[in-house]
DNA sequence: GTGAAAGCGCTAACAC
DNA sequence: GTGTTAGCGCTTTCAC
């Protein structure tokens, strides 16, 4: 394992020589320069992490801990916020559960984008007193460095709920995901709104995990029901699929004789049949928005914080 | 932000005392430990990285890179890896793309785990030459501190094929993803072999990305064919889906006019109609094997390297 | 059982 | 334009 004590060496110069060289600086002639990066090369010299870490009080680094990576909500808002912080020199690191608990105890990054339920807030309260910024996409948290980018759940799901009615749906059921989460309520709040203001209220309520699987367990419950709803607005995509299939595979027809929705506009939800109505998210641009904002609270420029918005798009299932 | 030294004040010892304490060596007094331990938490202080990292050349972290967080294949494999490493005590984090390179090159982990077909062989055997250990799933990769640790892409794919023919199927083409990816030459290996034994050979090859856009490409090519293969086999899922899905729009009968295999057998191809037969892949009992020959090196362990099986799962689609 | 001090590999202020 | 050196926040050897 090469040093820059073993590149001083071999470059007989010292080591502040080299350390100014191979950071560019300008101090050092072209000639001195050149050659010691030559033989940094040909020693196959990459400087510690860990030391830079230290001195620099940085990591170039920047965290996002997400809740899993099978969620395919996840793939374009990475691939976004890596688009974005690669521009800017900053490398991005994925995490989970306890690894995403330890990387933000121990400060390994500059900064930490938050997409997991299963990190509490009061934790990242604590968290936050000794490693900031950090952004939150999947909660509402106010406190000094913690930054609040969420997606305008409440709007979208009024507006969906709007063109469902429009569309002559009477007895509108809503499915939950994760109770209290901030997504679920949000846009159960933004359903209740919409039908409000129609003199409607929530036909019935059911509650399940966002998974396609405590979908299928609703829809078994929504078969025995004698008086079905005709409209079923789910919390999220994965659920309203696990709805769909468990209906289709009982004869129910979708949507002759039950209207079904989502939301995030999975890739999944097109390729399905009945192709899934849902509210379109840009994850991608979201996820660019989000490292930019990040960049931005690093160079301690002003942000402005503004909810992601998104798009109704009805296709089959309604 | 409390450091070792701000704790040393508060509870008026000295450093050593402090980092003692905090690490359980039995040397201090349980009396002064457990002092410690609590002005510590009142203070919120938790080590820096960067600081334990440098001292103690080493991370606990290991870096986990992959091509992208949307293939629907990284899910299960990353739970596996990351369930068993944190029963022994490491940190997993997940990169891609330049960020993988800057994390390998600067050793931000103790050690690596490669899918990622995108990093290239020889930057690897650089990168080794400074950082080991290194897993490589994707690849074979003949080096003193890189470990293979693929799928029996061969005998498995020798498995589907032998399966295929036996359900009477006479003109079988294949569908390569990337070419020159060990995972997609060693399945069509396996492939020719099962034809070659029984004295036919492949009808026709195309050649995709393994996307199921590009599957879908090939697709409109084959409806295009006077003399139509009566079988494809693909090199992954997501290419056969998108056949299916095109030949499907094109109404042609899969499986009474055209068979369509995959492989890696991912959550999708079960809920398609019809269901996608493919090759099963346990990738999350992959992952802890990956995991746990990971901790094994660490630990300068003896380890074995086998390569992992699977099953051939015969849905509907040939 | 506790403390002093060296040092991990860098960066950067300062001296020349 | 180059070198000397302090120090980032820890761990750990060695004294006591």
């Amino acid at each position: 394992m090469a040093t820059i004590k073993d590149i001083a060496k071999a470059a007989k110069c010292s080591i502040s020589t080299v350390s100014y060289a191979l950071n560019n600086d300008n101090r050092i002639s072209d000639r001195t320069a050149n050659r010691i990066k030559m033989i940094a090369k040909e020693m196959n010299y990459f400087p510690s992490a860990a030391a830079r870490n230290l001195k620099r009080q940085n990591t170039k680094t920047i965290l996002v801990a997400i809740s899993d990576f099978g969620g395919p909500v996840y793939n374009e808002l990475l691939d976004g916020i890596h688009h974005e912080l690669v521009n800017h020199d900053y490398t991005m690191i994925v995490s989970t559960g306890v690894s995403s608990d330890k990387m933000l105890k121990q400060r390994s990054a500059d900064g930490a984008i938050i997409s997991d339920i299963n990190i509490e807030d009061n934790f990242l309260k604590k968290v936050a007193v000794n490693f900031e910024p950090i952004i939150v996409l999947d909660r509402q948290l106010k406190e000094d460095t913690i930054f609040n980018l969420t997606i305008d759940n409440e709007i979208l799901m009024y507006n969906l709920t709007k063109d469902v009615i429009s569309h002559g749906y009477k007895k509108i059921a809503f499915v939950h995901g994760v109770k209290n989460a901030y997504d679920n309520e949000s846009r159960f709040l933004g359903l209740k709104k919409a039908l409000n203001e129609c003199g409607k209220s929530v036909f019935r309520e059911f509650t399940g995990n966002f998974t396609k699987e405590s979908g299928a367990e609703i829809a078994k419950d929504i078969i025995k029901l004698d008086n079905k709803p005709d409209m079923i607005v789910c919390s999220n995509d994965e659920m309203a699929l696990g709805i769909m299939e468990e209906l289709i595979n009982n004869n129910y027809k979708i949507p002759g004789d039950i209207g079904v929705s989502g939301f995030d506009d999975i890739m999944l939800s097109s390729y399905f049949h009945p192709k899934l109505s849902s509210v379109r998210i840009d994850h991608f641009s979201w996820g660019k928005r989000i490292a930019k904002t990040m960049v931005q609270l690093l160079n301690k420029e002003k942000v402005k914080i503004e909810k992601e918005q998104g798009t109704v798009i009805r296709r089959e299932s309604y």
